[in-house]
DNA sequence: CTGAAAGCGCTTACAG
DNA sequence: CTGAAAGCGCTTACAG
């Protein structure tokens, strides 16, 4: 086991000191540098003769730098399940981040018994072992956010998120337009009482799908009654019984908040032996990720996850090559309508039915 | 508070030296190493006020181990088609990463325009950022994983690799056995003509599922027939017509040696208007990833993906953390066979056929 | 055009 | 029990 060589073998063996074999490896030729070809054939045959190769780690510590991008998700980032959740995501940071020329450092080491992960372990911010960090997914816990915002860690998170410490740097995508789209096309084909199941919780990227169900009943002059804004603990609570209930409400149409609730709603639709548009109109707030065909021509919008990915590590490697400006960048991606078939003018027959 | 703290920040924090705070850290406690327990926890307050992380690329530098373990993989990870190829694996080496405290480190920064990945770019080993690396993949080009064995760099390959270097350190699937297994089952249902149908490419994997095909036969006491023994260079070859000329010549039974060819095979057999296992026993050499169901009671046998890449890490972690020991572990996991409902027994309509 | 020197941020013998 | 020092293998001003 001979030892691998380093670049002072190779400096010996060209005949020329350690800092000119630097220079000719890594073709730094600006400024007041220049190499002879000579000098340079010289050390380039003793590199490949003695089958040099430059250690990264000091390489990286010399440099000052280490062109590590972090990704961070508060949950495993590759499940069993929902396996196409993050995939979408990643394919984009994984393309960006090789343009970039950055390595990307995956936060194994951080979960603790219940597999959720945190980014503070024993008080320390393991982000730091990257020069900044994608955050993704959803975290229960706000606070170790706000710390990263008060701590000026340089990260950007994939989703519009909000902290009391400070604006957050992120690239989101546009739920509160596209659900006006949405929800406009609704209402130019006729109907008004159109419901709006979602979920419980209160996160940013559903209270943008509320407020632009809203904005597009403002738009038309309108005000959506409150009663049909119907928010369930989980997909379960959607039952066959539930639905036909708002229909005997007259509701016409119906948007749901999510894919989960995309499903269940069509299954639900299924057993009582309806079918969208005619029986109902109907449309999912953003498209499922995969590629299983929920509901083949369904009406929704595409969020654009891969574009989101990519649009972080651009943003991110700005912020780390760039001159340090203070400006936290927000950036909202549009999502394309999708038409599909399940949204259908309103009928005398339907409506009366 | 811009520039990320130092050891030398904690140190004078806590007031002790560098030296102590990399004991504290690392928790060295052996030989003549005794911290108080006062020192450890000023120590430790320190790093946790400042916010302080180790530098890997230094502490990898200075001797020390980074808890890194890397994956590489010869194509990008997040591919858009054949999204599931990784992933399975991926799913097996997170969690044990999880479970062994590594963070992963993911090879992005190595692409050439092509999108193929190179281990050594500008005779750089980037893989030496990590401690260890996992390789996935298939590489056209075999001179860096030679190289890589040359260079004794700690690393475990997710699949059976040979190299002229030396031994590889590999965690692969028995593909041997499980072919014996599935072909022997076609035996005792009585076939004899059974074809074989794989890639003109060599490689470990198909060159082991091919001596598999040929053990079954021997352990029947019969060889199989050369003839029958098909290689193609796409799956597009498998046409209909050429499937046809196969059943003229007496072929009662078929395996193909991958999920692609066993797509295509289903697509011909249907074009045929034929039905396995009445007109033709089949079987797939290995499942195809991923979930979509190709065909649903498929013969084949189970590649236990999650526990190679699981197993992958396992080792990666004993062979770090423990005494070189010099041996090259090789671990073949076995496949679990699924019986399936394509291959029937061999009656006389059919050879007769 | 190239060399000598300092320094990147750690860890590990070695003293005391 | 802890500090001072050397060293890991590079890169980058700075001289000359």
């Amino acid at each position: 086991m001979n030892k691998r060589p380093r670049q002072i073998d190779v400096a010996r063996a060209a005949g020329v000191s350690p800092a000119t074999v630097s220079l000719v490896i890594n073709n730094r030729t600006g400024g007041n540098v220049r190499i002879t070809p000579e000098t340079r054939r010289r050390v380039l045959e003793a590199v490949d003769r003695l089958g040099y190769v430059a250690d990264p780690a000091a390489r990286r510590l010399a440099g000052g730098f280490n062109t590590l991008l972090g990704v961070f998700t508060f949950q495993p980032i590759f499940p069993l399940r929902h396996r196409d959740f993050y995939y979408p995501f990643l394919v984009g940071i994984e393309s960006e981040a090789e343009k970039q020329g950055y390595d990307l450092l995956l936060f194994t080491s951080t979960g603790g018994p219940d597999r959720a992960r945190h980014v503070y372990n024993h008080g320390v911010n393991r982000l730091r072992m990257a020069d900044g960090s994608i955050l993704l997914g959803v975290a229960e816990d706000r606070s170790e956010l706000e710390r990263l915002v008060r701590e000026e860690y340089p990260f950007i998170h994939v989703g519009r998120r909000e902290a009391k410490a400070g604006p957050v740097a992120y690239v989101g995508a546009d739920y509160r337009s596209a659900t006006t789209e949405v929800v406009r096309h609704m209402l130019a084909q006729g109907h008004t009482r159109i419901a709006y199941v979602g979920a419980t919780q209160v996160l940013e990227s559903l209270t943008d799908r509320r407020r632009g169900y809203r904005d597009a009943f403002e738009q038309h002059g309108l005000s959506p009654d409150p009663q049909l804004s119907l928010h369930i603990k989980t997909p379960d609570s959607l039952t066959p019984d539930w639905l036909l209930g708002l229909l005997q409400q007259g509701v016409t149409a119906l948007v749901v908040e999510s894919g989960a609730l995309a499903s269940q709603f069509v299954r639900c639709i299924k057993t009582l032996g309806k079918k969208p548009p005619c029986d109902i109109s109907f449309a999912s707030l953003g498209d499922p990720y995969g590629d299983d065909e929920l509901y083949p021509g369904i009406t929704t919008f595409h969020i654009p996850r891969q574009e989101m990915g990519a649009a972080a590590v651009r943003l991110l490697a700005q912020m780390l090559d760039g001159p340090d400006t203070a400006d936290v960048p927000q950036i909202m991606l549009p999502c394309e309508f999708v038409p599909g078939d399940t949204v259908g003018r309103l009928t005398a027959a339907t409506a009366e039915r």
